[in-house]
RNA sequence: CUCCCCGUAGUUCAACGGAUAGAACGAGGGACUUCUAAUCCCUAAAUGGAGGUUCGAUUCCUCCCGGGGAGACCA
């Protein structure tokens, strides 16, 4: 990477001069993208902080170094030349015939160029984990698509990743339930619509139970016998679960989502029994005089339940379990949790609690948070209010308003290419929404913004890419001889040297975990190549130059193309 | 009461302690006999408040105001 290689310079020219700069760490050696292009391809601002370390003029430093630099041996394959510029950083600018160089690796290298060095460390990501009996609403869309996107990111970097769900089968909810369903169920309607029917006896249910607390015992009681292992229970579970999952795998499938291993709480429930006793034996727990036995965290003023009074386990219970299941099954280096900010505290609780019975080291559970969906009111979604939207719903109509659009914009397309492209932009619209954000924001749901199919968005990107592809069609196949040194108009320029940045934004996204650097990305290489293609005619130019662009155009709509797909968003030929 | 996240144009969002705070939607104006106008160009418009650290603060620290979330048998 180019930024690793003049940061490698900067700190050979720095060291030269070691004993001017006693104090200096290597890590203070810094280098970015200056937002203007003006400041060159890559900037550092060690001057400046020696400067402060020193008490020294920056300029006069930025001096010594940039005077260093040049005596490197290597350095002018790379760089064109350094300059300095007030109060004292140094910028690089990058050599136009590596920029050719970088073009042709490209378009070599295709969906490969940017991809990292295997890295030999694992990865675990749990995300998505809807609960069982409901159906994955809007609110699921956060974890779902932005863990996927991370997924897709950490393996393309070099990482082995293993993509986790864990849903919730477990707990008083499926009292409820039953309940419910002994009180009011009926087993065609499930048969028929068995999400809907299960989230309707649940909703009912639960609403009921608030106005007369009976029910809720009632309730608890059908659980205790599900943990028990009642036959009649123990079979209305399995159904509900088989039915949950099967709903879940076809929005996972239009969604593109690729969970390796589902595991659901349930599939701890064996080991709990000996998880808490062991726990007691540590002594790191503590059982309590009305039978609930309990973590005591340090400096926390709320222990962990680990056991319920009744004798029941507990979320935490199970999540403590699968921690450790998991980083002995796959060797896993990491446990990373996509999941919703609101979680922040009941997960540090968990992570405390895994350390402290040896089950992780400190710095190996990471919890990628996000800020939550909320209605269109400004509060949040709840499925007992019944205020749940269901994320197929929104697809669809996603898919729907695309179509609409294909139709009036593109009419001779066949029906079924059109019916393609409407699925691939709407969705695509409704995940790049997601993902186009930061992470920790809160999104407020609104229909016309996340279905916007103009401005910043998936489709504008798609259309960009259709857009090169269909130049590319019309040029009767890729070209062999180019020169790239006749790429030099200000627009040519400017995508030549966005392509650089390419595998660094893409390491900086999985170094942050933040996927929004890459749609980012994506969306302001779409918009010079849009400038481009505006202003610059292809098919028209005289054959070299015209082959030159052809050249840059491949490589722009492999890059667009294969930014898409790590984010999980497909790239139509047309549109 | 304690802790966590967020406060940026009218609205929805960007910005690794850096250089002139970027976009989009909406508003107003302009560009299709020429590679797809889901595009492009122009105009107006913003860092909640007060301090502090720094050569430099939207970003870090303190306090205040506002919104949201969490705080032992839900997850």
């Amino acid at each position: 990477m180019i930024k690793s290689k003049i940061i490698d310079y900067l700190k050979k020219a720095i060291s030269v001069n070691l004993r001017n700069y006693p104090r200096l760490s290597a890590s203070m050696v810094e280098v970015f993208i200056p937002e203007n292009e003006k400041f060159g391809h890559y900037s550092t601002n060690a001057a400046l902080k020696l400067a402060k370390i020193l008490k020294r003029n920056p300029i006069q430093i930025a001096e010594e170094i940039k005077s260093q630099l040049e005596k490197q041996p290597n350095i002018s394959g790379l760089i064109d030349k350094t300059k300095i510029a007030a109060p004292g950083f140094i910028n690089f600018f990058i050599k136009k015939e590596y920029l050719a160089k970088r073009l042709k690796e490209i378009l070599k290298k295709k969906d490969k160029f940017g991809q990292g060095e295997p890295k030999k460390r694992t990865i675990v990501v749990e995300y998505s984990s809807p609960n069982i009996a409901k159906p994955l609403g809007v609110h699921h869309l956060r974890s779902t698509i932005i863990g996927q996107a991370l997924i897709n990111i950490l393996r393309f970097v070099g990482y082995r990743v293993i993509s986790l769900s864990f849903p919730g089968d477990w707990g008083t909810q499926f009292g409820l339930l039953i309940a419910g369903y002994k009180k009011w169920g009926n087993p065609e309607k499930i048969k028929k619509e068995p999400i809907k029917e299960m989230l309707r006896l649940y909703v009912k249910f639960s609403r009921a139970a608030k106005k007369n607390p009976k029910l809720l015992d009632e309730g608890r009681k059908e659980f205790k016998k599900l943990e028990q292992g009642d036959k009649e229970n123990r079979r209305l579970w399995k159904w509900f679960l088989d039915e949950s999952l099967r709903d879940f795998e076809r929005v996972y499938k239009l969604l593109d989502i690729k969970i390796d291993h589902t595991i659901p709480e349930s599939y701890y429930e064996p080991e709990l029994k000996s998880l808490i006793n062991n726990a007691l034996d540590k002594g790191i727990a503590k059982k309590g005089k009305d039978g609930s036995v309990v973590i005591p965290i340090p400096n926390s003023p709320t222990p962990e339940i680990i056991q319920k009074s009744d004798g029941g386990t507990i979320y935490t219970t199970r999540e403590l379990a699968a921690i450790k299941h998991r980083l002995k099954k796959w060797k896993a280096d990491k446990i990373l949790y996509v999941a919703a900010n609101q979680q922040t505290f009941h997960i540090n609780q968990v992570f405390r609690s895994a350390e402290l019975l040896g089950f992780a080291k400190s710095g190996q559970l990471g919890h990628i948070k996000f800020g939550m969906m909320l209605a269109p009111s400004g509060k949040k979604f709840a499925t007992r209010e019944g205020r749940l939207i269901p994320l197929e719903e929104v697809l669809e109509e996603a898919t729907k308003r695309s179509l609409k659009i294909v139709q009036k914009l593109n009419p001779q397309l066949p029906k079924k290419e059109k019916e393609r492209v409407a699925k691939i932009v709407g969705i695509g619209a409704v995940k790049f929404f997601d993902l186009s954000q930061n992470r920790l924001s809160d999104i407020v749901f609104d229909w016309n913004k996340m279905l916007n199919l103009k401005g910043s968005s998936a489709p504008y990107i798609q259309y960009t890419y259709a857009r090169l592809k269909s130049i590319l069609r019309k040029s009767g196949g890729p070209q062999k001889t180019f020169n790239l040194s006749l790429l030099k108009n200000e627009h040519e320029l400017a995508i030549l040297n966005y392509l650089l940045y390419f595998p660094e934004i893409i390491e900086d996204s999985a170094i942050y975990y933040e996927p929004n650097r890459l749609a980012g990305y994506l969306l302001r290489l779409a918009e010079k190549a849009n400038l481009f293609y505006e202003t610059t005619p292809v098919l028209r130019a005289e054959l070299k130059l015209r082959n030159s662009r052809l050249a840059l155009i491949e490589a722009i709509s492999l890059i667009i193309k294969n930014g898409l797909k790590l984010l999980g968003v497909e790239a139509p030929e047309k549109m």
